[in-house]
DNA sequence: CCGCCCTAGGTTGCGGCGCAAGCTAGATGG
DNA sequence: CCATCTAGCTTGCGCCGCAACCTAGGGCGG
C-alpha cells in the first residue's frame, strides 16, 4: 500500500484507535504501538504515537500514571477517562457515517 | 460532526472521490463540489477543490479542457485518464482494507 | 446605471499531524 | 564493553484542507 497515502488516512483516526484500544484495559505507549501493528493498522513510529498520547492526555481523554517496571525502564500507563469514552463513541459514529458516505461514491469501483 | 476532524478525514480521500465521480462522465469544478456535497461528503470549499484538481491534472490522472458555457463564465471540464482509472481501482482497494482494519479496532464501540 | 448575487475559476497563508531522525536511559547478553 | 531491546520524548519537514480573498461573466432589482 502507498505509504504516503496511508499516513494521510491515519490522520485523525489514530487517536481514535488508541482510545479504542484503551477502552477495556490500560496500556502504555510501546505496547500500544505493537497492538496497532498487530491489528493491521501498520507500524506506528514513536515520533507519531507519543505526541498522540500527549495530546490525548492534555485534552483529558486519557489519564497517565508512571509505574516502575519489574524489568526495563519505567512505563507510563494510560487509562481512558469518561470524557474519552464519550468522545470515542461519538466520533466512532461520525467515522462510520463518513466512511459509508465515501463508500457510496467509491462503491462500483471495485469488486467487493 | 466535528469540522476539524472531518477535514483530517477528507485528506487523502478527496482526490479519490473526485476520480470516482469522473469515472463515467466528465464534469467541472463547480459541479463536482455540488456532487460531493449531495453525496454527503460535505461542503467542499473552492480553495480545497481547485488545488486537488490541479494536482490530479499535473499527475496525469485527469485531463482538462476549457469549454465556453452558453451562459456564465467558461468551464474547465475534467475527464479521467486510463492512468487515473487504474489508480482509482488500486487505491480504492487499499482504502477498503484500511477502513476495515480500523473497523476491527472500533467495532465494539458502537451499536451498528 | 449601479449594486448585488450566482456561477466559475484561482491564489495565499495558516494549522494540524504523521513521519524520519535523533536523543536519554535502564536491562540484557555476547 | 558494546550492541540490542525496551520505553519515552523532541525537533523539523511536508502534505493538504480551509478561510479569506481575488478576477470575471451574466442576470435582476432599484
Amino acid at each position: 500500500m502507498d505509504q504516503e497515502r496511508r499516513a494521510q488516512w491515519l490522520r485523525g483516526v489514530l487517536d481514535l484507535c488508541v482510545l479504542a484500544l484503551l477502552r477495556h484495559r490500560e496500556s502504555y505507549g510501546y505496547e500500544l504501538a505493537q497492538s496497532l501493528n498487530a491489528a493491521g493498522v501498520g507500524p506506528i513510529q514513536g515520533g507519531t504515537l507519543y505526541p498522540v498520547l500527549l495530546r490525548l492526555q492534555r485534552t483529558g481523554l486519557v489519564a497517565a500514571q508512571w509505574r516502575e517496571g519489574a524489568a526495563g525502564p519505567a512505563r507510563k500507563y494510560y487509562r481512558i477517562t469518561p470524557v474519552g469514552i464519550e468522545t470515542l463513541h461519538r466520533t466512532a459514529v461520525d467515522w462510520d457515517a463518513f466512511t459509508s458516505g465515501v463508500g457510496v461514491i467509491l462503491r462500483e469501483v471495485q469488486t467487493r
